[in-house]
RNA sequence: GGGCGGUUAGCUCAGCCGGUUCAGAGCACCUGCCUUACAAGCAGGGGGUCACUGGUUCGAAUCCAGUACCGCCCA
């Protein structure tokens, strides 16, 4: 029983000839959503076909990157979903962790003047959820209006309690395998954020800095040893020099200690391999604290580690005068007191790569911390094999190689936040009476509380620690309930994952570790990564600079089809796509065709008042009764959905909406429908406009996964269609080989350029398309199928070229006064008597004759060389012979013609 | 420093597991059309030594090597 939303919308009444996409696109939404058209089920009689959606921060707004990325997979859900598999497309969202938390708190900041300590953990979470519960649905929204044919009774969260669980599950696995360990190291850190980060988290920036050489007073001896440093503000830090072991200048320094200035603390002259000689003055100092190299130096010399900094990069107490600065103003009063002192040796301009955190976009410092990490190696091996052996296919396959360079070269992972929002750490402490951690008693590790008074870790886990079990964590794993299991069985591995390459570390290969870890399989079978986004300049967009193009007001602008249709086709295997705005005027102009291509049959058919055609035309005649352009027609469409079919399957979804629009365009509307029109006054036969319907609809079919609204309002209006029978679960069209007529398109095609040929003449004589002429068709006697296909299809010379009388024949004579045109073996006359330039005409046969001498000289080379005839197929010297036969002759055509001239 | 991608018409880009007049599309441009489906359109046209150099091959925009410039990733 349909209930009053799931009815089938009326059409729209009256047409305009401009088509107006605003009121069409919501109204088909609401119609396949509430009619159940996109949820999924288990069905033991279909394949399914399966897509998770990368879940968008619930801090999110639609962007172009969404759009693309949710077309390619949309389109391929609804093509599988047509083909007849069980189509799962599983959208939900992620907690965003940092960039949640950093909204809530500027809200907080500016709308009321506090900070998250001012209101305290627990209270502060709470405002995180009222956010996420009023804003976080928002991009799922504007989703919709893409026309996203997701599975919205399965959307997750990755806070949901089951998933968190799932999460927590994880961190206590890993553990108990030896996999998640605590430790105090060197880790990127986000004084603005306050918080660890991993490695991916961290983006290199090169910036123009200085080098700075100072002078460190040598213990017990006059003299220095100087040191070049692009951080002086680390020496408060120093616990040592280095040299290289085999640098003869500072050999005998080396079990010295040197002054440290400033703070005149002691520390020893070491030499070490890492140092290089040519840098700087070939001494290093050694801060072991604040430098990931100098961290290992240290480890391997047994040096003190000093931490200098605060959490939020002031100096700390260590700092000695400095304390309470934050490090950049330690870092000029540092130089300034060393070159007070006489310390400093001198200043070099100097490019540095500076660590930046992709959160903040503060200057990392690399600071130690007691954090929680994962041993990766162990993850990375089987993901690496996976791809070796073929059970993930990249598309583009360059991108396994950048997958397995980072997996050959993984680096532990660092997975504590120090944030609020996001999964609590699933570790406990003992407490002391006075309520604080009591370090010494160890750790428990347990998702619930392990024994009353034991407080849990204060830390998160990075975002990424969650959603990389998102394609098996939404299915319900690791529950072992009968649902879980099954849907598990049926759905999971999932077919294929649409991402873009910057998420290729973050989430891409993290997910594929995951899958294979904790479920034994690939999470996906095949992965293809898009380009990006970027502006007219090729900039990436951004707010700051304020280049974005919003998804939804173009979407308001030209429509979601028209969005949609731009976006495919501008989307070519791995290449990022610089978009104009004005690019959306292809999807428009196209959508506009479409809609109007129908009215050319559409006004003869019996039309109810709602809009919906009162009959079915169905097609009576075999395909051997059919008419020429008929045949012809038929066999594109047929050749077409073949070649749409490999695109497809290598996920070239470009080029197949490419060849669906030229066969819509290009051969649809620019020869069969013109063809088929009635004369002047006259009605359609329900014939012809039966075959017009049966091709229209399959082409929307075609159309459908990739501009769905549209091709949906039109199914309606092709045939009265049963409740719920629907374009979006139409059978997808196949191949029809007993309905492709070779013989009978190449004698069209060969109709098409003699049509060309004439209208060219036309125009390059200045006489007016509509202008009725006569012209002659002379043929070699022997062509006799095609002297008689010409003259039975001379109304196609009329309709097309406006040629009122069609002569042909062999043997005919050259009228005076004529153009001519030569197609193959056949030459076209056209008498242009009073109409004709003569100058003209020979200017234009000289053009032509140029051309084929060209081209024929060429093809004459290619035959002469001995090498080519002994060692090219067989086939292909002959296709060669072929050439230069017909070229021979329509040369010889042209310049007699160019010859009767005079 | 290592790796990857790009360089094709004025612009934006397809084509790249070699051979169909393969040199293409959209936009822009020029000419002519409000031809009752569509001016968001129709018909016709101009425009490119496929970055450069060399190689492989009977044959290269397409494969290989190198060079230049642009961009990205990693260190």
């Amino acid at each position: 029983m349909a209930t009053e939303s799931s009815a089938t919308p009326p059409a729209q009444a009256a047409r305009s000839t401009a088509y107006d996409p605003t009121t069409i696109e919501p109204r088909w939404y609401r119609y396949w959503e509430s009619n159940g058209f996109f949820r999924a089920e288990r069905r033991p009689d279909k394949t399914p076909h399966v897509i998770m959606m990368p879940p968008p921060n619930v801090t999110g707004r639609l962007h172009m990157g969404h759009a693309l990325q949710d077309t390619i997979q949309d389109a391929l859900t609804r093509l599988r979903r047509m083909q007849g598999y069980e189509a799962l497309w599983m959208p939900g969202k992620d907690h965003a962790g940092i960039a949640t938390q950093n909204v809530v708190e500027r809200t907080l900041r500016e709308q009321e003047g506090r900070t998250r300590h001012d209101l305290g953990r627990e209270a502060f979470v709470e405002r995180v959820w009222q956010w996420v519960d009023e804003y976080g649905d928002i991009i799922l929204q504007q989703k919709r209006r893409l026309g996203d044919s997701c599975d919205w009774s399965r959307e997750r969260f990755t806070l949901d309690a089951r998933y968190e669980r799932a999460v927590q599950d994880v961190f206590v696995r890993l553990y108990e395998e030896g996999l998640i360990y605590r430790g105090d190291y060197l880790v990127n850190w986000d004084p603005e954020n306050r918080t660890a980060l991993s490695d991916e988290e961290v983006e290199n920036v090169e910036r123009d800095g200085h080098l700075w050489y100072v002078r460190y007073p040598i213990e017990g001896e006059d003299g220095f040893i100087t040191i070049a440093t692009t951080r002086p503000e680390t020496m408060l830090g120093d616990t040592a020099v280095a040299v290289h072991p085999e640098d003869e200048r500072y050999r005998h320094l080396v079990g010295k200690t040197v002054r440290l200035p400033l703070l005149g603390r002691s520390i020893p002259i070491i030499a070490d391999e890492y140092v290089k000689m040519e840098f700087g003055a070939g001494a290093l100092k050694i801060t072991p604290a604040h430098d990931k190299n100098d961290f290992e130096i240290g480890r391997r010399h047994g040096l003190d580690v000093i931490n200098i900094m605060n959490p939020d990069a002031t100096i700390n107490e260590r700092g000695g005068p400095y304390a309470g600065l934050d490090r950049f103003e330690a870092r000029e009063r540092i130089v300034a007191d060393l070159e007070a002192q006489g310390l400093l040796v001198k200043v070099e301009d100097h490019t540095v790569n500076v660590p930046i955190s992709s959160r903040s976009k503060e200057v990392i410092e690399p600071l130690i911390s007691r954090q929680w990490f994962v041993r990766m190696e162990p993850l990375a091996k089987p993901a690496i094999e996976a791809v070796r052996d073929g059970r993930i296919t990249f598309y583009p396959e360059r991108w396994a190689n950048e997958y397995f360079r980072w997996l050959e070269n993984i680096r532990d992972w660092c997975i504590s936040r120090q944030l609020w929002w996001g999964h609590r750490i699933p570790v406990w402490y003992h407490t002391r009476p006075d309520g604080t951690i009591d370090e010494s008693r160890g750790f428990v590790v347990s998702i619930d509380q392990p024994e009353p008074g034991m407080v849990q870790d204060e830390d998160v886990l990075d975002t990424w620690f969650s959603s990389w079990l998102w394609p098996f964590a939404t299915l319900g794993w690791p529950d072992e309930d009968e649902q879980t299991r099954q849907d598990l069985a049926y759905f999971y591995p999932t077919d294929v994952l649409v991402s873009g390459y910057d998420i290729l570390f973050f989430w891409i290969a993290r997910m594929i570790m995951a899958g294979l870890h904790f479920t034994g399989e690939v999470p996906y079978r095949d992965v293809f990564i898009t380009g990006m986004i970027k502006d007219k300049y090729g900039r990436w967009m951004s707010k700051s600079l304020g280049n974005g193009i919003d998804p939804l007001e173009m979407i308001e602008q030209y429509g979601a089809d028209a969005v949609r249709f731009s976006l495919t086709i501008l989307c070519a295997q791995g290449q990022d796509i610089k978009l104009d705005p004005t690019k959306f005027e292809m999807g428009r102009n196209f959508a506009n065709k479409i809609w109007n291509a129908f009215n050319v049959f559409g006004q003869f058919m019996e039309i109810g008042e709602d809009g919906r055609p009162l009959r079915d035309y169905r097609r009576q005649r075999a395909f051997g009764e059919l008419e020429l352009v008929e045949r012809w027609m038929l066999t594109r469409l047929n050749q077409t959905i073949a070649a749409v079919e490999e695109d497809i399957a290598r996920y070239r979804l470009n080029e197949a909406l490419t060849k669906i629009y030229q066969l819509f365009w290009g051969d649809y509307c620019d020869w069969y429908l013109e063809l088929i029109k009635p004369p002047k006054g006259q009605d359609m036969d329900e014939d012809t406009i039966a075959l017009a319907v049966e091709l229209y609809e399959r082409m929307i079919q075609l159309l459908h996964p990739f501009m769905p609204f549209i091709t949906e309002e039109l199914w309606w209006r092709l045939r009265p269609r049963r409740d719920g029978e629907a374009c979006i679960v139409s059978a997808w069209p196949t191949r029809n080989e007993a309905e492709e007529d070779p013989e009978g398109a190449a004698v069209f095609g060969l109709m098409q350029e003699m049509i060309s040929g004439i209208r060219n003449v036309k125009s390059q004589h200045g006489v007016a398309p509509g202008k009725e002429i006569t012209a002659l068709v002379n043929l070699p006697a022997e062509a006799v199928g095609s002297i008689e296909a010409l003259r039975r299809h001379a109304r196609y010379f009329d309709r097309l070229a406006r040629v009122t009388d069609l002569t042909v024949g062999s043997g005919l004579a050259r009228p005076a006064a004529c153009a001519s045109v030569v197609v193959g073996r056949a030459e076209v006359f056209v008498p242009l008597a009073g109409m004709i330039d003569l100058d003209q005409e020979r200017e234009r046969l000289a053009r032509e004759i140029e051309q084929k001498e060209r081209f024929l000289t060429g093809v004459q080379k290619k035959l002469a060389n001995p090498q080519f005839v002994t060692k090219a197929p067989a086939e292909v010297v002959e296709r060669e012979r072929q050439k230069e036969r017909d070229a021979t002759a329509e040369l010889k055509r042209l310049r007699a013609s160019l010859a009767e001239l005079g």
